[in-house]
DNA sequence: ATAACATATTGACAAACATCAATATGATGT
DNA sequence: ACATCATATTGATGTTTGTCAATATGTTAT
């Protein structure tokens, strides 16, 4: 697993490291479950927590259970495209800039 | 494996099916051997068989296996990355905007 | 027809992944 | 201290994936 540091000094290299690199942004969303999740962030919709949404209001976005959820919420922090803040019993999630400038960056210099 | 119509449906929307269609795209994206494909597509360079890019060209560019390269073309088209077109002998691989589109209007709508 | 070559398919296998139940950790309020 | 609640971790399981060897298909040239 790449640190985020790494990931963002993988754009417009096609050193093999860094194209693990972006493959590990890719594979984050590539997944159902996590796409419904940053829609959901990006939706912009209120939670259950007050200000910003919390990983129980994601367990009903999806339906999957509290440690399913806590690994997708990992995976998709790990490639930098949502923080996470503890404010309290809960942990609080939003989008990250980061992960989807890459993922674009790179779709960009593609095509 | 979602029809390329099927895909080109799935922008914008977050019903289920749909989510899947999307992460069939990201899935493909997100293998350091297929990124360095595209890019190589992107990159313009001839190939070794005339006009074109063909299947010896990225066995060459990834040191893959013939088997494993056809498998990751498959893959690349199944996702709208890439046309494939035989052309006696070969096979000619270039890049799809169709995948790409997809994949960057999700992100945009993300973020 | 036959040989040579490019690509596709099949079968097998190890590694990675998504998921959940059970349990642990950590914070809040009584 | 204790109970409660949100989240994290561990362990287990079935599925998917990346890879190659072996083989099949199809095209070109002799």
């Amino acid at each position: 697993m790449p640190t985020l540091i790494q990931l963002e000094a993988s754009i417009n290299s096609s050193d093999t490291q860094n194209l693990e690199n972006a493959a590990w942004v890719f594979k984050a969303l590539a997944d159902p479950a996590r796409l419904k999740i940053l829609q959901f962030l990006a939706s912009g919709q209120a939670g259950c927590c007050g200000d910003g949404v919390c990983g129980c209001d994601l367990e009903e976005v999806t339906g999957l259970s509290q440690p399913t959820v806590s690994h997708h919420m990992k995976c998709l922090a790990s490639a930098g495209l949502v923080t996470s803040e503890k404010r309290g019993k809960w942990m609080y999630y939003a989008l990250d800039g980061r992960g989807f400038g890459m993922a674009k960056a790179l779709l960009e210099n593609c095509c």
